[in-house]
DNA sequence: AACGCCTGCAACCGCATCTGT
DNA sequence: GACAGATGCGGTTGCAGGCGT
């Protein structure tokens, strides 16, 4: 027996119009039954999934508002990736439509949220340690208490960028391991105390 | 203009569930 | 209850179009 080879792919607009011509008729039942009687050659799941994602006339079309963005993200929260049932509740978006809209948008955004909050967590522990290392170097001064050489590049690695620079922090943190001895100006590290 | 990379989305695939016999 | 076919669902892929170089 010959085999029907279905055809695959991107649907064309005769294909789409003999789908919704058939559709409109006899209803979208019977999916297995809709290619052979609307003479489209394709296999039925691929004629439901074109039916129910692009032909049905009560799809909305464009983008989604933030209303809807934000009814999306709360009802991923309650039923996880159950996209079938977020999209019940959005009239005329289709399961499909949310499932790559959370993928590609806002996936991302919650990607940079992320990434942001764990940046400001680095920050806080690269903070507690920048603090540690002052303190060591302040209690080092008042056991020494003598006079010592001003080394700028102490002060400098001190300055806010050492909160983003952790080699520079390691080198603070070196040189307090090996005693060794420096000076700095309390006045440009207060901040780091507070 | 040509090329490569990236993005968004339509469509496919495989599995789970439902329905009829 | 067992089985087969139909349907539904979520994950994934492939491709067209946009954009930068």
């Amino acid at each position: 027996m010959q085999r029907v080879l279905l055809k695959r792919g991107a649907w064309t607009p005769e294909e789409d119009q003999i789908l919704a011509s058939y559709i409109e008729a006899h209803g979208p039942q019977k999916w297995s039954h809709v290619p052979k009687k609307a003479g489209i050659n394709r296999c039925g799941k691929s004629c439901r999934l074109r039916w129910l994602n692009y032909l049905r006339p009560d799809i909305k079309r464009g983008n989604i508002t933030p209303e809807e963005e934000d009814l999306i993200l709360r009802l991923h929260k309650l039923l996880g990736n159950r996209w079938s049932l977020i999209a019940g509740r959005l009239p005329g978006r289709t399961d499909n439509e949310i499932k790559n809209y959370w993928n590609t948008v806002i996936k991302k955004k919650l990607q940079i949220r992320e990434e942001s909050r764990s940046e400001s967590e680095n920050r806080s522990v690269v903070r507690t340690k920048a603090t540690r290392c002052t303190r060591a170097l302040i209690d080092q001064e008042l056991i020494n208490g003598g006079e010592v050489g001003f080394k700028e590049s102490t002060v400098v690695a001190l300055s806010e960028d050492c909160l983003q620079d952790h080699d520079s922090l390691f080198f603070i943190e070196e040189m307090v391991d090996h005693e060794m001895c420096f000076s700095w100006e309390l006045d440009s590290l207060s901040w780091i105390m507070d």
